[in-house]
DNA sequence: GATATTTTTGGTGTCACTGCAAGTTTTAAG
DNA sequence: CTTAAAACTTGCAGTGACACCAAAAATATC
């Protein structure tokens, strides 16, 4: 938890942060160490030394203890829609972006160990899992939000809604595809090689046409 | 509610699925009245003339008292993809079956006045939203199962899973954006025809590729 | 350094949900 | 028909997340 003192920030600002990041990081060390479940709010907040209602005051439910700065996360892909060059189709973007995302073994994509426990804790517990659907839905809407936009056509259009739909409803099924594999064990060297060939067909086959899969391989 | 008693069925079990029903019934329209988070189990219970516990031993949590009969529900999907012409695409089958439901007010689809009460309730309660959105994974998963079957390569395969995910994906878009215009109080030829003609060019492009999405209409 | 503003805290309450032990009803055996 | 076992209901006593409020403590403003 290394803060910088910034001049432009009062004392309480500065306290307010310590706060948050304190109670966020004791939270996951607890939650790490015993599961999500648990783990009581009112043992987090006496680990940190603060009152339970402290707590609420910083975080509205216990699940945003444990999924702090997630709004990073939900953007992420409309941002790479938007960012991409302009002769390139949405679904290339996001192709692009995973591909990327596996290669350099970006944290985000959640292939490296830190993460395995990460996805451990969310595994076994039922209200980090609808969490995390909650996530995807808040992704794929910011999703609808930018292909939206570059239509051009009202809100009343359904179709960028239900592109959006498709595009991050295979994207999720990645990052759910890698969850699975770290859970299970599987080393991240096997993870990536199995996931990234499926990424590449699976895409294709989106920007080709779904009408392209049938039955065998 | 009604039931006819079956030879084969002891007087328990018929019991069980009456005081089911009654449960069921009793809290669904409790909810209508008063919206799902401002009743509470007890008064369920209460109206139904039993003590809580036996709420708690017929469903588990208290969503279960409105999500009843939910499984038709999640497994429609890959039973539509299943049960498809040998020549015809996963994406056809689901094509068809949404431009079916929509043409046949079939209740599923929610285009009935009463589903709309039906939406509005869920709208306005985040745990029934979590809910909802954790029945959509489950029917990606089972259609997720049924690509795999129909596909051959062994579980390791992630393929179907992101295919589901994305067709998965665009048919929960649909129902959401149904499921939005009913709340909104839009009449329901108007839904009909809006949605309808989205579908159509969403599985077109679905079909023929996604490439073909990109800006203008 | 006095005062206004925030933040923290303690207290109290609600509600979903759990576990247990004591009834009560239904079923099956004799 | 009697009776004992199995299944179901109920009351009771918790636990834990979270809401609301009013009193104290910390910080900011003048």
């Amino acid at each position: 938890m290394i803060l910088r003192y910034d001049a432009a920030m009062g004392l309480r600002e500065l306290k307010k942060q310590q706060t948050r990041e304190l109670l966020a990081d004791t939270a996951m060390g607890l939650f790490a160490e015993h599961g999500f479940e648990r783990v009581t709010v009112a043992e987090v907040a006496r680990a940190a030394g603060v009152s339970p209602n402290t707590v609420f005051n910083y975080f509205p439910t216990k699940e945003d203890l444990f999924f702090d700065r997630q709004d990073a996360v939900v953007g992420h892909l409309a941002e790479v829609v938007r960012r991409r060059p302009a002769d390139s189709s949405a679904v290339d973007a996001v192709r692009a972006d995973l591909l990327a995302g596996l290669a350099d073994g970006e944290p985000t994509i959640g292939l490296t160990p830190r993460m395995a426990t990460f996805w451990r804790i969310i595994a076994d517990s039922p209200a980090l899992r609808a969490r995390l659907l909650e996530l995807g839905e808040r992704s794929e809407a910011a999703l609808a939000a930018a292909l939206a936009e570059e239509s051009g056509t009202g809100p009343a259009d359904p179709l960028p809604r239900v592109v959006a739909g498709a595009v991050a409803g295979a994207h999720r099924a990645v990052l759910g595809e890698i969850r699975r594999a770290m859970v299970a064990g599987e080393p991240a060297e096997e993870v990536r090689e199995r996931v990234r060939t499926a990424v590449e067909r699976a895409f294709d086959l989106l920007t080709s046409g779904l009408a392209g899969y049938r039955s065998g391989q």
